[in-house]
RNA sequence: GGGCGAUUAGCUCAGUUGGUUAGAGCGCCUCGUUUACACCGAGGAGGUCCCAGGUUCGAGUCCUGGAUCGCCCA
């Protein structure tokens, strides 16, 4: 799919911005992203949280994608039919605000300029700026299948929404009535409990005196919102606090307004709390609504819709409500009713969206009755149906759930799917139908008006799961990808979302909409703040994208992040994600280069039967990495899939195995070549790697499988080859051979550095390596050109060491390694080297001894672990013998 | 008031059925233009795993209590 370069033309970095859009632009028009119903094959789907359509892409929208697109990747390449099925939400307060917001700059509100007028300007809107968000995951990699990209809005979830409104109001668990509700003023519309972000805050708490009648007395009561007291209409204390319980009965005489209220007992009022005796205002205090009923008080509404006080507020009629608290408090101070004034922190609802302080209000809206949606749902994960990763996250939900309240899900909003009921202008007769009727099904009248207001944006979102699919319709989509697979998404909005998801996905399709939820957390600045536009600390993904890479940016938001913890994201660490993708495009630049006109060294690249030690190691290597990858990703542990996967390339490929392998090019014409296992081995890990970094592992293996020669059927995309999940055994022997030759390598360069020889001086240097002889002596030219030797002896098994004046010893687990060096030797110094090597080996001696000497241990220790204490002790005293000859030659 | 999370190297974080001498990235120190890579390489320094008890042959990991910070719910 793309023309191979020239191996001299590889850049020598790696540059994103010349491949990423080239490579996305193919996959997508090759249909890639595309799955179809498959009865063959196992369906994989991720139905994509829908962000705001007039949002832009923020962080939280870069990791949800990055996380859903490893996943739906790594299962595309386990042959699934992977569906990553994107949408957007039309967001109805969001919305509604930026276009009031925008319609205030030309000086108009949206009531100018009328309902159907501004439903136009809004749709203008969304046209205008609806695909932004859409621009920008495909710039992510998103491998998400645009042909079933859904709005909220569209035609289909619409009727999804009316049909399923309907379905509850018949079933009467949607119902309309006068319940106290969150009010915003500002937004001039009703909330859900959701959708008030409570706060503590300093305020005051206001001791008023209520005259008792037919008594000289007064009852104090405690309030934070005195004026809320003109819609007082009782007043209550607990039966069980001997201090008020004899006024139960008698009754008080509000002041200003001059209302006589009961005084009532409940055991709900804390006797704890300020004087014991509590004001009862139904109407404006949920607490007080609840007492309200039970006790059969009439609620008074003292206020308009935007928070200015009614004619129910006596002489404050028209004042707003913070200004009514402070007039009606000095009115009361000047009567003397005021007992005393208590400093207090106050618990205040905000609405979510534009922080104005909500008022608890009584109002005619329709309600979801969640009780009975409740209960399937959190049987649904008790039983397993649904896991959820990480677990903790299970109190939350079972919490939230069993303890749930009614939903109020209409909104006094313009911008939303309309509710779908409609009153009979001559009968008053009220229908619920999925289409607008024509006429009243109870007089027959025309004349039908459909209720003003609209639905929670997230009664729409809620169905997202089948309501994509093409419920309420029996789609073939729907058979086969319902339920879906993985619910991935922040959880922040685990009830808004998820659990909302869970209720109406059992109540609509009798299954619950998803097998696994999992939660990923926040991302944070450098600092630990959350990002937001007022803070100023936003980082826009795209200006990350375009500086470091696509890849980069993924990787940083995944590597060494666990799930349900929040992380903090900073320059640095998308730099160390771009320097990972140019490391790993100079690893295949170093291949490619050899690779050059070596066909017949490379037959059998494909699937190569490691002989040479190095081979076998690196083989060996890479069956680990490949088990270790998928067990990560199938416990959803992304991050550590991904680092253990940059591990094993730089640290293992690239440190190690290249740099042998060049010394074999280069001296070893006729052994084994390692160009099958260099090329093999980085095909494999490019595969293993893309589902986290997409955009480099195609370009790099497009360019790699281009210059093999062709011995398998592959596909035309790494996105369509296979997963490794099985890459053979481990080879413990070729392990430890190769550990034998690395630490024999460090260690001479250990002593290079220490002394300062330059790195052009030759050194020389003397291996004892009992066991391992053969393998030390075979292991020369690498030995040699990795440390820069000119002179190495490998002393055979019994063979006398040679002087060790003037050489420094290196004692090493499997070997020792004499380095010779004239003058530059401190002897001295180097018996204190070694009598503390041998001090600390003789601790470590103890404490193994102590263990292996201890009869619980054997006996209790798996078979194993005792084992390689065993080998551990073993080990040390070997070396320890070594480090007393040595001292003893060096008459220490 | 209830619940949850965090506390591990200078910083940011991994460490998932308890089992070597606890790791990574960044930062720091020394050295280095060896034909993949200075977005690099080699070497190095740096840790009472918050505290106190307990369980266990063995605890960063499990239990109890406490401290500090943060989040959610009421």
């Amino acid at each position: 799919m793309t023309t191979s370069q020239k191996p001299q033309e590889i850049p020598k970095a790696y540059e994103p911005n010349t491949v990423e859009q080239r490579l996305y632009q193919n996959w997508e028009e090759r249909g890639y992203f595309t799955p179809s119903p498959d009865p063959d094959k196992e369906p994989f789907v991720i139905i994509m949280p829908p962000p705001n359509v007039t949002g832009s892409l923020h962080l939280g929208h870069g990791i949800t994608a990055s996380l859903q697109d490893a996943l739906t990747r790594w299962h595309r390449m386990l042959g699934k039919s992977a569906l990553w099925l994107p949408g957007t939400d039309h967001a109805g307060i969001a919305t509604q605000m930026v276009v009031e917001r925008d319609l205030a700059t030309e000086g108009l509100t949206r009531h100018q300029l009328g309902r159907e007028k501004f439903v136009e300007r809004v749709w203008e809107w969304v046209a205008k700026y609806g695909s932004i968000i859409t621009q920008q995951h495909k710039s992510l990699g998103a491998s998400c299948d645009w042909t079933r990209e859904a709005f909220t809005l569209d035609p289909g979830p619409a009727r999804a929404v009316r049909t399923t409104f309907v379905n509850l109001y018949n079933k009467g668990l949607i119902y309309r009535g006068e319940r106290i509700i969150n009010w915003c003023p500002r937004c001039g519309t009703a909330l859900s409990d959701l959708e008030v972000n409570h706060q503590m805050e300093a305020g005051k708490l206001y001791h008023l005196r209520y005259p008792i009648e037919g008594d000289d007395g007064y009852l104090v009561v405690a309030t934070t919102r005195p004026e809320t007291m003109v819609a007082d209409t009782a007043v209550a204390v607990n039966p069980d606090d001997p201090r008020h319980n004899h006024l139960i009965g008698k009754t008080v005489l509000l002041p200003i307004i001059g209302r006589s209220l009961p005084i009532i007992g409940d055991e709900a009022v804390e006797v704890e709390f300020g004087t014991g005796a509590l004001k009862v205002t139904p109407g404006h205090d949920a607490t007080d609504f609840e007492v309200g009923q039970r006790h059969g008080l009439p609620v008074i509404n003292a206020m308009n819709l935007d928070a200015t006080m009614n004619e129910q507020a006596g002489p404050y009629a028209g004042m707003d409500r913070f200004a009514a608290r402070e007039a009606i408090v000095k009115e009361l101070e000047e009567q003397g009713l005021v007992d005393r004034l208590e400093d207090y922190q106050v618990s205040l609802g905000h609405c979510q969206r534009c922080d104005t302080v909500v008022e608890p209000l009584v109002s005619k809206q329709w309600f979801v009755q969640m009780e009975p949606l409740a209960k399937p749902a959190i049987e649904a994960v008790r039983d397993g149906t649904i896991k959820i990763v990480p677990e903790r996250f299970v109190n939350d939900y079972m919490h939230w759930m069993t303890n749930i309240r009614d939903w109020c899900i209409s909104r006094q909003l313009w911008w939303g799917h309309r509710i779908p009921v409609w009153y009979c202008d001559d009968c008053g007769h009220e229908m619920a139908a999925v289409e607008a009727p024509e006429r009243c099904e109870s007089c027959q009248s025309a004349a039908l008006t459909q209720d003003l207001d609209v639905l929670d944006t997230w009664f729409s979102s809620g169905l997202w799961p089948h309501s994509t699919l093409g419920w309420p319709d029996d789609t073939e989509d729907l058979r086969y990808f319902y339920p879906t697979t993985v619910m991935e998404t922040g959880y922040d909005i685990i009830f808004f979302w998820v659990a909302r998801m869970v209720m109406l996905g059992i109540e609509n399709m009798g299954e619950a909409p998803f097998k696994t939820i999992y939660l990923h957390g926040l991302v944070r600045d450098a600092q630990g703040k959350k990002m937001s536009k007022t803070s100023g600390n936003v980082m826009d993904p795209l200006d990350l994208v375009k500086e470091y890479g696509a890849d980069a940016l993924r990787v940083a938001l995944m590597v060494g992040v666990t799930p349900g913890n929040d992380m903090r994201l900073s320059p640095t660490k998308v730099e160390a994600g771009r320097n990972f993708a140019n490391k790993l495009w100079n690893a295949a630049r170093f291949v490619s280069m050899s690779l050059e006109g070596q066909e017949e060294a490379l037959q059998g690249w494909s699937n190569p039967t490691p002989q040479h030690r190095h081979d076998r190691w690196i083989m060996s290597r890479l069956a680990l990495v490949t088990r270790q990858v998928n067990t990560y990703l199938e416990q959803f542990q992304i991050g550590e899939a991904a680092r253990v996967l940059q591990d094993f390339l730089w640290s293992e490929y690239c440190d190690w195995f290249i740099e042998v392998a060049k010394v074999r090019l280069r001296n070893e014409p006729e052994a084994p070549s390692p160009l099958p296992f260099l090329a093999h081995v980085l095909e494999q890990v490019l595969r293993l790697l893309h589902p986290f970094m997409p955009f480099i592992t195609e370009e790099v293996w497009q360019n790699l499988i281009a210059r093999l020669p062709s011995e398998l059927p592959l596909p035309d995309s790494i996105m369509l080859a296979s997963y490794p999940t099985d890459a053979g055994v481990e080879d413990k022997n070729a392990e430890e051979e190769m550990a034998l030759t690395m630490s024999i390598v460090r260690a001479i360069r250990a002593v290079r550095a220490e002394f300062k020889l330059p790195p052009a001086q030759l050194m020389e240097a003397v291996v004892e390596a009992k066991g391992l002889t053969s393998v030390a002596v075979e292991e020369e030219p690498y030995v040699t050109q990795l440390a820069r030797i000119g002179e190495y002896t490998v002393l055979a098994e019994g063979q006398e060491r040679p002087s060790m004046e003037n050489a420094v010893t290196l004692v090493l687990s499997q070997a020792a390694v004499l380095v010779p060096l004239g003058g530059l030797v401190d002897l001295a110094a180097e018996r204190r080297r070694l009598e503390k090597e041998l001090a600390e080996g003789q601790q470590n001696m103890q404490r193994l001894e102590g263990r292996l000497g201890d009869a619980a241990f054997l006996e209790k220790a798996p078979d194993n672990v005792i084992e390689r204490e065993r080998e551990r002790l073993a080990s040390l005293q070997e070396q320890g013998m070594r480090l007393r000859e040595f001292l003893a030659q060096l008459g220490g």
